[in-house]
DNA sequence: TTTGTTGTGTAATGATATAACATATGCAAA
DNA sequence: TTTGCATATGTTATATCATTACACAACAAA
């Protein structure tokens, strides 16, 4: 067993980096934002970001928000829990909820075979007020 | 009855120009794009797109796309059809179709509901093939 | 050891959006 | 009428978000 560029999560080192300063983050970050908080760890350019932001977002690891042109990190422990579909944003302190509901996904599921469109992304995002803020 | 700055549709020169961009367009376009089909007609700078977007908006008349920053005109005849709350967008063609579902908006509702939210605006998109490029 | 794939570093550029400030226009209150 | 207000506009500069292009390094498979 080799000691590769990639950690035990199956990670690289900077994957790792950007998903533990989304993972201690209480509200979505954006790629510079994430920069700035790792130019410290030697990151340099928005490409090192972005590069991971992909990786992580390919494995489910991290979402990106639409609305927001940011990204959190999935907050289901192992990650194993993919079926998230919806989000919801508070505009206030910035929480992210997300939603994993079969209801709403089998509706959308309709939705589009009713207007014979293929899906193949998704983007529900509920901006507002959380509990908290409200 | 004077002639004021508004037209007949009560919109500015600017915000007609603009939505007259839009509606004649196939596909949904960027500020930039709308900026450049304007310069002949005086536009010179990004706010003018950005700042008559923003009342077309307001208005119902223009809704933003999240997932693309972008934006197309409401193809509602006389725009009083404000209950779009979802978009199905082709990634090949551009055709963009509006969703008008009550019960996809109860069951948005409900989720909120559920999660004690209070959402102030829903983003609904759906990308990806429409029934003529699939 | 060669080759292919993936990750990384860096600079430059492209694309999207807003801040700040000045001027103009229509309308209403004094 | 004139003053004042709200809204629209024009312009420059800047902020924010994202990708292209190219070079090199680490590792794995042949």
């Amino acid at each position: 067993m080799t000691m590769n560029q990639e950690t035990k999560g199956g990670l690289t080192k900077n994957q790792s980096l950007v998903f533990e300063t989304l993972s201690s983050a209480r509200a979505p970050l954006s790629a510079y934002t994430i920069l700035d908080k790792l130019r410290d760890r030697g990151f340099r350019a928005p490409l090192q970001v972005y590069r991971a932001l992909d990786k992580l977002m390919e494995g489910g690891a991290v979402h990106r928000l639409e609305s927001l042109n940011a990204f959190v990190a999935c907050n289901h422990p192992d990650c194993q829990m993919r079926k998230t579909i919806a989000f919801t944003i508070c505009d206030t302190c910035g929480q992210v909820e997300e939603i994993n509901d079969e209801v709403l996904s089998q509706h959308l599921e309709t939705i589009a075979k009713r207007n014979e469109f293929q899906p193949q992304k998704l983007t529900v995002e509920l901006r507002g007020l959380c509990m908290d803020c409200r």
